[in-house]
DNA sequence: TTACACGTAGTA
DNA sequence: TACTACGTGTAA
């Protein structure tokens, strides 16, 4: 018998998905709202999955090109602007406000394998390859970037699971990003508020993916819209400077790579060591 | 709040 | 030079 959880939500929308039960459509507790998640739990659930096997693609080319658009002007005159899409099933699993669903599910696990086995919180780092990886868009058929646990997903809503907030953040990274930043602003003779552009920090969780997913909105809209994937916004980057915490962070929980560990702090090492 | 768009910094 | 993607603005 197969005790695993049906519920398979993926990690990233590159990944299959799993049939699970129909779950009847109830609205979430007002006290668990929290703020305007757009979804309910149930929506979650039943989502990104369906009773008979779903062509993702087609699914995807359906929900823009099914829809009657009205048309926008988008204070431009020639090219076709896209019409507005209404937001589908991987920006329900990756708010790109929130924790990522994924990611809280990862974190929470991989606390919990913490405190049963700090081995296995070792092993849950390390790539099947083994490989420090390489950092650009290497196209590798590295399929699972984050394993399921025992199998599956757990459909964690952050909304549902607002301590998992406390867990993404922590270290510096973004001290140095920062302070990158400013130091380029003042090597160029800039003043206040004329920051150079942040870099990521290369170690959080969506800075080491390797590749994009192709679904979510930056990726679609990749050739005007000049995002890098949302799976792949780096974790620091997000933070606005000036927004609250930037300067102060969540103690205790750490569980991003090394720094060696990871191309883009060789890639520094390697930069620092050219001079 | 997110989706879409643009300019351009940063890099190779 | 071409390319990626950060910062920002705007619309919905
Ligand atoms: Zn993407
Ligand atoms: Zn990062």
């Amino acid at each position: 018998m197969s005790t695993a959880v049906d519920i398979a939500g993926p990690s990233s929308p590159d990944q299959g998905t799993t049939s699970c039960a129909k779950i009847p459509n109830e609205p979430l507790r007002r006290s668990l709202k929290r703020s305007s998640h757009p979804y309910t739990l149930s929506q979650y659930i039943s989502t990104p999955s369906a009773p008979a096997p779903v062509d993702v693609s087609s699914l995807l080319q359906s929900s823009s090109a099914l829809h009657h658009h009205h048309h926008h002007h988008q204070h431009q005159a020639g090219p076709p602007s896209k019409p507005r899409r209404a937001p589908c099933w991987p920006d329900m699993w990756e708010s790109p406000s929130g924790l990522h669903l994924a990611h809280a599910a990862e974190l929470l696990m991989r606390a919990g394998l913490l405190a049963l086995n700090p081995s296995a919180e070792q092993a849950a780092l390390v790539q099947p390859g083994g490989q420090p990886e390489e950092e650009e868009d290497a196209l590798m058929g590295c399929g699972t970037e984050f394993q399921p646990f025992l199998g599956a997903w757990f459909p964690f809503s952050p909304a549902l699971f607002p301590l998992a907030a406390g867990f993404q953040m922590g270290g510096a990274a973004h001290w140095r990003s920062a302070a990158a930043a400013v130091a380029a602003a003042a090597a160029a003779g800039a003043g206040e508020g004329m920051e150079g552009k942040r870099k990521r920090c290369g170690e959080c969780v969506p800075c080491r993916r390797q590749r994009n997913c192709d679904q979510c909105s930056s990726c679609r809209n990749r050739k005007r819209g000049h995002q890098i994937c949302k799976y792949r916004k780096c974790e620091e980057l997000k933070r606005k400077p000036g927004g609250p915490g930037f300067d102060s962070r969540v103690p205790g929980f750490d569980l991003r790579g090394s720094e060696f560990t990871l191309g883009l702090a060789q890639e520094r090492a390697h930069a620092a060591l050219d001079g």
